[in-house]
DNA sequence: AAATATAATATGTAATCCATAATTATGGAA
DNA sequence: TTCCATAATTATGGATTACATATTATATTT
C-alpha cells in the first residue's frame, strides 16, 4: 500500500515540506485558498496529518488560517513588510551592537572567513550562494550577541518575509549594494565600534526593504491583502 | 453526563485557560511534569484536547514542552529573564520613540487620563489595580507606536516572563519607583521627545528587571532549570 | 551487585466521526 | 425577470479512539 516510508519522520513534518516548497516554487501562489479534501485526497492521506502541516506552516506564517474559511497562502502587503522591517531593523542593529561589544579574536576570524564567502560569491555572481553565506554571516552575528531570544525573535520575523526577500538579490546591482554594505558592517564589528556596527546594520536592513519594493513595482501592482472594512 | 457547556467554546481553549488559572496560582508550580492522563481523566476529557491546550500554553511559554518526555511547567532561569528584559527593553524603547513622533491631542488626552489612573491607584497603594493600569498605558504606547508587529512581538515576550513579572510590585518600594519613571516618560512623551521617551523607557525595563531580582533573592536561592551539561 | 532484557507506561501520530458554519442552489414573490 | 429568503450541500473545526514507538521500571541472570 504505502511503497515508501519505512522510519518516516512525522507525516505531518513531510507534508508541510512538500507544502512549503510548492508554496515557494510559487505552485501555489499568495492569496490561493487552500482545498484540504482535495489536498488530503491527491496525498492519499487523512485530513488531520495535513491539518497540522498547515498549523506549523501558519506558525512559519507562510499560510493564513482564517476561522471557518479555511486556509490561504499567506500575501504580505507592503504596509505588512514596512513594519516587519522597522522592527528588524531595530532588532539586527541591536545584535550587531552587542555582537560588537563580545568580540574576540575566534570569533573575528569566523567573521572574516564567512564574509570571504560573500566576497568570492558575488565576484562570481551567484546568486544563490551569496544568499546563503548572507544568511551564515548573519547567523554568525546572532551567535555573537548571545541572546536566544533575540535569536528567535529575528528568526520568527525573517520568516515572515523570507517569501518576498528570496527573489530580490536577483534585482539589478542588489548584489553589490549589499555587498559593500557588508564591507562597511564587518570593519565596524571588526573594530569593536558598537554604535556604527548597530548603524551599519540598520541601514543594511533598510537598504534590503529598498530593494525589494524595487523588485514589487516591476513585478506586482497591487498586493496588498484586503486591509479595508 | 455534560451539564454545563451548551455552545462551548472549543474545549481545548477552555482546558487551557483552567490550566493557565492553576499555574499562575502556582498550583502547579514551576517544573511541575504534568501528567497527560491523570489530567484528562480529573477534566472527564480525551487527550487530545488537553494536548491542544499543552501546545497552546507552550507557545505562550507557559509550560514547556519536551519531546517524548512530556510537559513541564515553565521554568525561568535569571540569565533568561536578563536575555528576554535586553530584547524587551529594545522593543518597548523603540515603542516610546516612535509614539512620541506620532502623538498628537487625543492621544496625549488618553495618556494624561491613562497616568492618572496610575496616579490614583498607586495613591491607594492598590497593586492589583496599579498593574492593570500599568498595563493598560503600556498598550496605549504599543498603539501609538502603530506596528502590529511589534506589539505581537512584545506581546509574546512579556508572556514569557509574566510568571516572573506579576509579584514584583509587592517589593517594598517598587510602586512608588515606577510610578516615578512613568511620570518622566510621560513628560517625554507629551514633550514628543523621541529619544528621551526611548531612553526612559529602556530605563523603566531595566528597573522592573532589578524589582524580580530583587524579589527572587528573598525567596528561592536557585531557579535555574538545568543549564550545565 | 550490576547489567541487560523484557514488560509496562506514556507520548506521538493519524484516521474516523460528528457538529457547525458558510456557501450555493432552488423556489417563490414582487 | 430579478431579488430575496430558505433549504440543501459542502467544507471546516473539534474530539474520541486506536495504534505505533520511545522511555522507564522491574526482574532475572551473570
Amino acid at each position: 500500500m504505502t511503497p515508501q516510508r519505512i522510519a518516516p519522520q512525522a507525516l505531518y513534518q513531510e507534508v508541510a515540506e512538500r507544502l512549503r516548497q510548492r508554496i515557494f516554487a510559487h505552485e501555489l501562489p499568495p492569496g490561493q485558498p487552500i482545498d484540504e479534501l482535495r489536498l488530503a485526497a491527491e496525498y492519499g492521506i487523512s485530513r488531520t496529518p495535513l491539518r497540522e502541516a498547515l498549523k506549523v506552516l501558519a506558525a512559519e506564517g507562510l499560510v493564513t488560517l482564517v476561522p471557518r474559511r479555511g486556509a490561504f497562502v499567506s500575501q504580505i502587503s507592503a504596509s505588512e513588510l514596512d513594519a516587519i522591517f522597522d522592527v528588524l531593523a531595530v532588532l539586527e542593529g541591536h545584535a550587531a551592537r552587542r555582537a560588537a561589544e563580545r568580540l574576540d579574536e575566534e570569533a573575528a576570524k569566523r567573521l572574516r572567513r564567512l564574509h570571504q564567502r560573500l566576497e568570492e560569491t558575488a565576484r562570481a555572481a551567484a546568486i544563490d550562494a551569496f544568499f546563503e553565506a548572507n544568511q551564515a554571516f548573519h547567523a554568525e552575528v546572532l551567535r555573537l550577541a548571545n541572546n536566544p531570544f533575540l535569536s528567535s525573535t529575528i528568526q520568527d520575523l525573517r520568516q515572515k518575509i523570507r517569501l518576498s526577500r528570496h527573489h530580490s538579490l536577483y534585482d539589478e546591482g542588489r548584489l553589490e549594494r549589499s555587498l559593500q554594505e557588508h564591507r562597511e558592517l564587518l570593519a565596524a564589528l571588526l573594530e569593536g565600534e558598537a554604535e556604527a556596527a548597530e548603524r551599519c546594520m540598520r541601514e543594511h536592513l533598510r537598504s534590503g526593504r529598498e530593494a525589494i519594493a524595487h523588485l514589487r513595482r516591476d513585478a506586482t501592482p497591487t498586493l496588498d491583502t484586503e486591509e479595508s472594512s
